[in-house]
This record gives structure tokens, sequence and C-alpha cells, in this order.
RNA sequence: UGGGGUGUCGCCAAGUGGUAAGGCACAAGGUUUUGAUCCUUGCAUUCGUUGGUUCGAAUCCAGCCACCCCAGCCA
């Protein structure tokens, strides 16, 4: 097929890319539409911090272009100064940097277009092809009509463009107020298609901006900015998804009515010796995952009404909560990868979010004993005093990561639930007079429980078998193996277990009150007083973990609870154990 | 009920006229000093539905049904 020296598409005898974007690029490649470029971009609007849903559109066309020699562009998509800021800016670059992209050349900005965005607007005046309109916004709606009755033409549609021209220049200038005129394309009023009733252009808003400061006082609005920016990018593949649909008409024809020289002269390539195609707009379906929202409106409410801890609380599905959560780049691309493109929208499973993630850390998350609710055992016939220090390894399964010291004493720490007086059927923990093996050390057997005034159990007396450091026992076998801390040794710290953020499988809300209402109260359990096995605080020994038997672990850097060191539970181990309710 | 879309296993998703990939979930075995991981096996006679074309249809045609999006000077 195609034998050129940049070919960097699936060798011979591979298989045909699938999915119905890969093979537009493949057919698009093979008749060389857009000269055989493939240029995209990842257009984020800053008025918001990016989520889940945005990464897929951010995998989508980073690794599209990847795939095929191509460039992938960021853009902000800065066209509503009243909305945006430059928090949200930095977030976001910050936010694709750490998924592992990186974007082709400068970052853009559809705000530095400004100049020639409006420059084009005039040609389109100058062509007839657009007006001045000094309808009211609420009499603007009332002209478009509605979904079934068409729309009429505003009383200014036939002004002359001389005239529009002039009045353009004086709402670029402020001699009018905040929605008094605005510039229309003069389209078609009739249109099924609502996009094309005399869409707006510009309109009036004397803000401050956060790219332009007070240079304008007029804005573009996106149908307008979006396919003009995509030209002058040379973008060849615009990705967006399916809401936008109904806009490519739009797109198509303010592109089309554009003097394509003069749409040339303003692009990138201007100079290149490469045909000048224009970009052309491909739909996908957005990305849903249950019991998770993801609407800006609303993550922004939970943020601002104190619902959450702010923009990255680990239960927040965006991309700075999910990594202070300890969701790794690679975990979120997997996913992204399995999850596919297509256009029929539909609601993944969270389990495949768990999936990604469980798999990532599984492989490359060294292990570490942590004990969440500690019951304090005494090896009676182990002599205080005695440190045993013991090998452990890393990891399972990858011995090149070498071992980790672990240290037994007289006193240590179990889990709570690891014992229990009326055990259920097919429990295989410790119960009185029982045997455990304690993970990476000897065999113990429950002697004695020692109770407080309450009758609770305030510690348990153990028996050691140091026949068994590294070996079966003799003559017996034992089931279980549970996880401790030396209770001298050990280190305080601070865990958090999340839990999903919405109680709703499908949270779709349909105001912010709904909202709030479908938060899981559970959402977050704090619990202080863990113990932890000390080496796993060392800054060699890196932030995620797998606390064995209990999950996977971040070391939250950033939180601050009065010394202790902090882990966010990213994702509890898979627990296929059948409990029988007794 | 104007226009634009989508319907393949519980959830994603391949498939593009030649007789239903894969992943998640689930189930059953095996290994295991994590009830984890790993391994093995099972899991759609059927592709929203009804008709039609064809030797042959998830794929082509027609009708019907269900669901999603659009009436911001938001993106």
């Amino acid at each position: 097929m195609n034998n050129s020296e940049n070919n960097t598409a699936p060798a011979p005898g591979a298989a045909e890319p699938s999915g119905f974007i890969r093979q537009m690029i493949a057919r698009d490649l093979a008749s060389g539409k857009h000269g055989g470029r493939v240029h995209t971009r990842f257009p984020p609007e800053p008025n918001g911090y990016l989520h889940i849903g945005h990464a897929k559109s951010i995998c989508l066309n980073f690794t599209l272009a990847e795939e095929n020699g191509g460039l992938c562009n960021l853009r902000f998509d800065d066209t509503n100064p009243l909305r945006e800021s430059q928090e949200y800016v930095d977030a976001i670059k910050d936010n694709i940097r750490w998924l592992g992209f990186r974007w082709h050349g400068e970052v853009r900005y559809s705000s530095s277009y400004f100049e020639q965005l409006y420059e084009f607007a005039r040609q389109l005046v100058r062509k007839g092809r657009a007006y001045v309109c000094a309808l009211s916004p609420e009499e603007a709606r009332e002209y478009r009509g509605t979904l079934t009755e068409p729309g009429r033409n505003s009383p200014w549609r036939e002004r002359e463009p001389e005239e529009s021209l002039d009045l353009f220049a004086r709402m670029r200038a402020g001699e009018f107020r905040d929605g008094e005129l605005s510039l229309r394309a003069k389209i078609d009023m009739a249109s099924p298609n609502i996009n094309m009733r005399d869409p707006i252009l510009y309109r009036i808003r004397h803000a401050d901006h956060h790219q332009t400061g007070s240079q304008w006082c007029i804005y573009p609005t996106y149908d307008y900015t979006h396919c003009i920016s995509d030209a002058i990018e040379n973008i060849t593949h615009s990705l967006c998804t399916l809401e936008f649909e109904d806009h490519r008409p739009l797109y198509d024809w303010i592109l089309r009515y554009l003097d394509i020289e003069s749409l040339r002269a303003a692009s990138d390539l201007r100079d290149a010796d490469v045909a000048y195609v224009l970009p052309e707009q491909t739909e996908f379906a957005k990305l849903r995952i249950s019991y998770t929202m993801m609407g800006k409106r609303f993550l922004r409410a939970m943020v601002e009404e104190g619902k959450v801890d702010g923009w990255d609380d680990p239960r927040m599905p965006t991309l700075a909560g999910m990594r202070r959560r300890g969701y790794t780049p690679a975990s979120i691309r997997n996913f992204c990868e399995a999850v596919g493109v297509t256009r029929s929208e539909s609601l993944v499973d969270i389990g495949m979010l768990e999936h990604a993630i469980r798999e990532d850390l599984d492989r490359n998350a060294p292990r570490a004993m942590c004990v969440t609710r500690p019951l304090k055992v005494v090896l009676s016939n182990f002599e205080a005093g005695r440190v045993d220090r013991l090998q452990m390894p890393r990891h399972p399964k990858r011995e090149e990561l070498g071992s980790r010291e672990v240290s037994l004493t007289r006193e240590i720490f179990i889990e709570r639930e690891d014992f229990s007086e009326n055990p259920p059927a097919g429990f295989k923990r410790l119960v009185a007079g029982g045997e455990v093996r304690l993970r990476g050390a000897y065999v113990i057997r429950c002697d004695e429980i020692v109770r407080n005034a309450g009758g609770g159990i305030d510690e348990l007396r153990c028996s050691v078998d140091f026949n068994t450091l590294g070996k079966r026992p003799e003559g017996r076998k034992v089931k279980g193996v549970i996880h401790w801390v030396s209770a001298s040794e050990g280190k305080e710290i601070t865990v958090r277990l999340y839990d999903r953020l919405f109680l709703g499988e499908n949270p779709a809300p349909k105001s912010v009150e709904e909202v709030f209402d479908g938060i899981n109260p559970d959402s977050l359990v704090q619990l202080d007083g863990c113990v932890l096995e000390p080496g796993a605080l060392d800054d060699a020994a890196g932030d995620h973990f797998q606390f064995e038997r209990t999950g996977y672990f971040f070391r939250d850097r950033q939180a601050q609870t009065g010394g202790a060191a902090v882990f966010n539970r990213t994702i509890s181990l898979r627990d296929t154990w059948k409990r029988t309710e007794v």
C-alpha cells in the first residue's frame, strides 16, 4: 500500500485498524485527502478542571496523531472571558503533561486569533453573509422560532454591508452596551436546524479576558471561532462530541463562505509547500461512567458548596482528584483504550476503571503491611527486647524490585477483623485456640483473650511456633495468613478510605439540589491511628503501595493532619470471599 | 409531534453480504505464606422489532419501536 518513508501505519499483516475513527484516518491517509497529514487538537475551554471524560478525548486526539506520525495541538477555546481563568489554564496544561502527552509547539489560544477572526468577520459582512443585528437577546430568541416552527427574519437582516461594517467597528470600539448589538451570519431563519437560523457570531461583552486583558469588548462565539481556529492551525481531523453534530453544517458553512486563499494566508502552513485543505469535524460519544457524575457545572457546585475538599478531592472524577487518589496515567490511558470510541451513547461500568488501576498497581506497586484497625497481640513466648529482622520481597512476582526489612517484636498489632470469637463459616483467620500465619513470619496460636471491664477485647495472648519460619508447620495445615505490624517499630499513620461519591448508578442530575441529595454520606472514612511498617515511609520507597490484603494506597503529601502521614486508598483489593451472613 | 443521531451477551465493544473477536463482570476448577495476583474452563443458534431482497443478512431495502441531542449573545 503506502511505502512512503514516514509511514507509521501498522506493519503489513497487521490487523486493519478497528473503530470508526481509526478507519476514517486510514482511509484519508490512503486517499491523500489531507495531503497525507494527520493533525488533531484538544480544545478545552479553561472554565473548570479536566475530568476523566476529557481524558478520553485527550487520549483519542493525541494517540491518533502519534499512531499516524501526525501532530496534536493544545488549544484553549477561550472565547468567553466571563467564565474562564488562568487557574484553569495552568491546571489543564499540568493534567495533560501528567497523562504523558506532549502537544505540538506552543500552547494555542483562540484568543490569539481574535484579530484574524475580526478580519474574517468583516469579510463575511462584505460578502453579504453576515450583518449587525439590533435585536435584544430576548427578541432574538422570539424571532428564532421553535423546534417545530420556523423563525422570522430579523428587521436588520438586509442592512447594507457598509452600514454593518461601520457598526461592527463601533462595536469593537466600545460604543455600545452589552447585548445592544450582535453580528449574525445570514443563513436561513426557516432552517429545520436551529443552529442555521442566523447564528450569533459576535457579542458585546465589556469584560477583561485572562489572555487579552482589556483589548477587546466584543468576543466571537464558539461556532464562529472553532472552525476558523482549526483552519488556522491546519487541523485535519476536528474531533468533538455528539452534541456538536448539529453544528457541523455551520462549521462547514463558515469555512465555505470565507475566501480559501485568505484562510490559507492566515494559517500556520501559509508558506509550506503543501495543499491547503479545510478541516473536517467528526463526532464521537462522550464518556459516561456508572456512579460518576461529570457535568462541569455540578462538579463546580460540589467544590463551591464545600461538598468536597476542592477540584482535587480524591473522590472527584477530575484528573487532579484521581491523581491525588492514586490513579496512574497508565491506568487512565489503558482504560480509555479499553472503553473504545463509538457514536453510541453508553454507560461504562465503573468496574472497568477499577480494573485498569488494579492491573497497573498489582504489577508495579511495592507491597507493605498496614494495620488499619489495630488489635494488640502479645507473643507470650517471644522475649521482650528481641527483634527479628525479617526480609520480605517488595513484590511477590518481581524479584528485581528487591526486598524490605520488617521487624517482629513481642508486641504486634493485627487487624481487628482478622480475629473472631464467633467465626462465620469458612473463616480462615484467627480464632480462640486456633492458628494463623503471620505473613512473612511465624505461625501463632491464640491462647488467651484479655478483656477489659466492658467485656471488649483488649488484647490477645498468642504463642509462636518458632519452627515455621519459611516452612510449613509439622503435622497440620494452617490455611490463614494475616498481616501484622510491630507495635514498637510501626509508624502511626492516617488512612482515608474512599468510596463512590454518588449513590445512584447513573447520576443524571437536573439541579444542584439533586446532585447534593445523591451524595454518598460514606464516601470518605478517615481512620486515624493506623500502623504501618516503618520502611514504607522512606522517600525511596515511593508513594504507591499495596497494603497487603487491604488495597492499593497512595501517599498524600499535601494532606495536613498534625504530623501523621496520610495515605489515600486508591482502590480496594478484589474480594471474592463469599461471606455468608450469620 | 421539525431536524440530527443511536440500538450486537449484565456493562463496554469488534464486525462493513459468507455463517457472532476481545475486555469488564459473573461462574466453576487449579496454583498461592495477600480470601490478591496468575492459570484453565464456561458464558449471544443470535445482533431493537417486523417484513423484504439473496443460495446466504448483524451487515442491503422498507416499515415500526425505544432512547439521546438541538430553541445560550455557553462551549
